[in-house]
DNA sequence: TCCGAATATGGAAGGGTTTCCACAAGGAGC
DNA sequence: GCTCCTTGTGGAAACCCTTCCATATTCGGA
């Protein structure tokens, strides 16, 4: 594109160097380059050609260190393996790369020692003008840690006091999806997905499995509750299905997924054990992942990507001095009805 | 842990505070902060403890200014909602992680107006001190670019001249995988997952079907070289399958996939359309997937995370000080055979 | 014609560290 | 007893930018 650097010049030149090839002050160019407060047009021209033949590029850290913003935001996930959370990471970065943000990453499981690590030593260097926290758990002094960083903060996933959230009413979705399945005629219906007794709860979860007792107890189908513990993985989920169905007298008619991963593990157990889905066994799930059309799971999907955008551009529009945004914000979620359902047939 | 800061004061403290409520000088508190130069055992703890009970973190902004250090890493990758990138990201964060440097991340695939943004903004602001970027285009610009930077730089797949890289030799890995097929009686065998002719090669990719190129010529079956075309994802190798697979008579016996997200899709296509792996059909693919050992899949392991975290180790030792680390790194590789890949009956 | 506001520019003050340099004191080696 | 090296500390420069303040010019309106 532009002329570049002359790469035989082994000092980089800083912002005085462009100032003395446009014949300007540097206060000039900086205000030519930054594109605040008053400079002539033709002035301005000038200053930037000479930062482009000289391949200027301004230190972000002197800038910083004056303005105070770092122009990057931080996103901490528990993980990146799992679709859910790379989803809103891709999303997260396509808002920001247009705005010229970098995105932090930090990668780091809720209750463990790296966590402490990511809050006392790395979120406490405040390089960052923004923070978009992944399925915290509501745990008090981590609130008040993100809290007391004072900076634009949107969660994603669990709704925290005192903090902007998004995400979806996981309670409800339970409820809806366990109601899709009583709708169909089925009462032996399964929850497959709580949390193992050894892992830290998932509060998604656990709202969940609420919203599916809900549900079942308005149905009178109390006493036909179950729920089966496993992680939120596809192989998890096979496992645990593939245990499930095992026994023939027990199987449930219908399965409630934690979340899609989980659902298609069932799905995949079930065909092993030459279980038909969805003549023998129905199959819902969350999330809307990106296999679910493969599997013809019916699910309920949530846009995890664009949760990502959507936190990425609240965040920015509060650094441009919107409102704190507090409060929740309901992201939208579709029931998508594909052939892992059908109606109880005795 | 610590004492924290009283956050009733409204002043953020800087290093001259701690000299001051420690007794000493500016540059004494700072050689005892960083541990560099001389202090007197009894003085650091002292200035320690200052720091602590004022809740002192260093602006890192005006430490990078001075020792042009940025404590960060940059990861370019093209996307992360493929396994095999969010595992190499999750591997460099572990090791970054204790290091305590940042991971800064860029998502942009190869040849778009992403990549273009992220070499003429971003790292051109060169707020990392080292880079890995992984699955690079042999593009020679985008090389001269990197190595301009002049920061450490692994990449992490390709190889490519005059930086250094890690990954594994897929010419070979292709060739061994079209060579276990063929050892075992198949004469049939497709390559699946070539890259689509609206899409940008992917090297890898076509390393690996020169690899399976060379095998197939090398035991005469040159004129059964077959490939087919399919993204490396599960769905598009799901699609992909079923339409190769769909006619019984020009069916393969044998299918070496370009990944294991193909294979995968690959089974389950085959599945669907009552072809029985591995009696009718074998599948083989390369990565060591999450899901290769439930679905019983024959592949070559090649361990993302452990690349990530070696990658991130090597850049960490170079800016110690240690030698520039030129040229080629083999990664482990391990063919895991599974039940995907049977002996040909017929 | 005059005055205030808007435009345009330069000088210099920060911003918060690290590090160079100078200096002092104590111990080892002769 | 003298020198040299190691240890310990403080003062001040340097890092590179943005922005405040002051000054100069231009322009529109009364």
């Amino acid at each position: 594109m532009s002329a570049r650097a002359d790469r035989t010049e082994n000092t980089v030149s800083g912002i005085a160097d462009v100032a003395r090839a446009a014949g300007v002050s540097q206060s000039t160019a900086s205000r030519a380059l930054t594109g605040r407060g008053y400079v002539a047009p033709t002035t301005r021209e000038r200053v930037r050609h000479a930062a482009d033949t000289l391949g200027y590029v301004a230190s972000t850290n002197a800038a910083s260190l004056v303005t105070g913003r770092n122009r990057a935001i931080a996103v901490v996930v528990p993980r990146v393996t799992r679709w859910y959370f790379a989803s809103i990471l891709e999303g997260a970065e396509r808002a920001l790369l247009p705005h010229g943000y970098d995105l932090t990453l930090y990668v780091a499981e809720p209750h463990t020692r790296d966590r402490e690590t990511l809050y006392g030593h790395f979120l406490a260097r405040k390089r960052f003008d923004g923070l978009i926290a992944v399925a915290l758990e509501p745990d008090d002094e981590e609130v008040s840690r993100l809290v007391g960083f004072g900076k634009p903060t949107v969660c994603i996933g669990n709704d925290l006091e005192g903090l902007a959230t998004l995400g979806i009413d996981n309670a409800a979705i339970g409820w809806m999806i366990t109601q899709h399945m009583i709708e169909l005629g089925h009462t032996d219906i399964a929850f497959l997905g709580a949390t193992p007794p050894e892992e830290a709860a998932v509060l998604d979860v656990e709202d969940r499995v609420r919203g599916y007792r809900d549900a079942m107890a308005e149905s009178g189908l109390a006493s036909q509750v179950r729920t089966w513990a496993a992680s939120l993985t596809v192989t998890a989920g096979y496992a645990a299905a593939a245990s499930l169905l095992a026994d023939r007298r027990s199987r449930p008619s219908a399965i409630v997924a934690a979340c899609d991963e989980v659902a298609i593990g069932t799905i995949i157990a079930a065909r092993r054990l030459g279980i038909a889905v969805p003549s023998q066994l129905s199959v819902i799930g969350v999330d809307g992942h990106d296999y679910a059309e493969m599997f013809a799971l019916t699910t309920v999907e949530q846009h995890p990507q664009q949760q990502g955008e959507h936190a990425a551009l609240a965040i920015l529009g509060m650094l441009e001095g919107g409102p704190p945004d507090q409060g929740r914000t309901e992201a939208s979620t579709r029931l998508v009805v594909r052939a892992s359902t059908a109606a109880f047939t005795g």
